[in-house]
DNA sequence: AGGGTCGACTGATCCAAATCAGCCTAACCG
DNA sequence: CGGTTAGGCTGATTTGGATCAGTCGACCCT
């Protein structure tokens, strides 16, 4: 009954309770569809003024740069993801985007956004909770390199990018495609490439996942997520929480 | 003209232009005052149900527990700062609110929240806003924990928190009151208590900040700034960005 | 007045992860 | 077809910060 509509509505339906007049409004914010090249960055910080994306295909991450030419990426961003929400509302972008793999994206106009929120009050809401929910993806990766060692952080890493694409169809409990370089976890987990390297290692050595040849297969779901401390419940909510 | 209504409303009014109708409808969320005793938690990771807060006095941290009894320090909120927002609109609580102080608060209840978004769509972008400008904080945080060594960490966390006691009359670019132990520092920077001891002395030794005594006094503001890396024009806006 | 606790502080030792330096393969390309 | 580049991978060495094991003073409390 929602499967015709993007997998954006299709996402945030799963966690508001939305009648199909709200999922139309969802649609109809779908703006022009864009394509990127792999590599070449899509918004970066200080410009102005540039609208939000919603992921259609491929994936990107948003990412910081620091003075000492290092980098952090904050989040990568799947299909069916909102994209530069905040450098929308804060009008000018605070951090970078760039494509991982060639992407299709639809734009968003900050002023469809906000206005829709007079005609479609609970498209506010979805909205909200589409940014609390990356809110929480960031919290736990703060966690995860705050408090987590090299391996525990890592293991963490595949689960959550997993349970996530399970949710859009991408991925299962045994396994997904991912086109995430060592240099791109390392840059996202605050570990150097060459550690990254020795951990995937330690990890496939001990049977619990093997990351090779752009796919991940997890072995042993159980004692993974044990090393990792990962809460299962945490992304495989089943009904609208909000009704 | 808008100095009669609560430093939350004023915050918010500083990003968002609203009208005196939505500041009013902004100050009728405050609900039920409450106190809250220093160290004992007002919200813990699973409860279902939790009201959201608006902090009026005092410091409380929102932290996450992980299974080797370790803890992340997310965020320090201070007077003005929403409290509890994602565990409102997740119906779960994902993370602990503990008391740094004493504190009071005002309660906010979901369903009075989300139903005002029909009344006041303004409202809701507002919010949206002060989620964001959370996640903001939230992603400098862990750019700081991924990227930057102890002593820059250190001095961009002292940076920041002064910046937003700025904006709420709580502090100057010389210094501030604050209430946190070293231990507290430690589990928001994710170092150890000893290691924050030492970079406290350094950044002392320095001369650049002192952190002593429940003050810190800011001694040599641009030195501390290059150290960090501080983005200085990051929290001081100073008009409404959304008209 | 003596015990208990909390927070700041210190020296010695250890270790996880960074850094440095390099090799190997596959893919691309002019 | 030989050169270049991007990723993956490895060993040796160094280092930033953790851990361990305390001391000291302030402020309880009874």
């Amino acid at each position: 009954m929602t499967h015709q509509h993007s997998a954006f509505a299709r996402k945030l339906g799963a966690f508001v309770a939305l009648s199909e007049e709200e999922f139309a409004a969802l649609d109809r914010l779908h703006g022009r569809r864009k394509q990127f090249a792999a590599g070449r960055d899509i918004v970066h910080q200080g410009q102005v003024n540039q609208p939000a994306y919603i992921l259609a295909s491929g994936w990107v991450c948003s990412y910081k740069l620091l003075s000492g030419g290092t980098r952090q990426i904050v989040d990568f961003q799947i299909p069916g993801d909102f994209l530069g929400l905040r450098s929308v509302l804060f009008r000018t972008a605070d951090h970078n985007i760039e494509p991982v793999t060639r992407v299709e994206a639809s734009e968003v106009l900050a002023s469809d956004l906000l206005e829709n929120f007079a005609k479609t009050p609970r498209l506010a809401t979805a909205v909200l909770w589409a940014a609390s929910r990356d809110e929480a993806m960031v919290v736990e990766h703060l966690v995860g390199i705050g408090r987590r060692d090299a391996k525990e952080r890592t293991a963490h890493f595949l689960l959550e990018l997993g349970a996530r694409l399970k949710l859009v169809g991408l991925g299962t409990t045994l396994g997904y495609a991912c086109p995430l370089s060592q240099y791109l976890l390392a840059d996202s987990m605050g570990l150097s490439e060459v550690h990254v390297n020795r951990v995937l290692r330690e990890l496939r050595e001990d049977g619990l996942v093997t990351f090779q040849h752009g796919k991940v297969d997890i072995h042993d779901l159980d004692r993974l997520v044990a090393l990792a401390d990962f809460d299962k419940s945490y992304l495989d909510q089943d009904g609208p929480l909000l009704k």
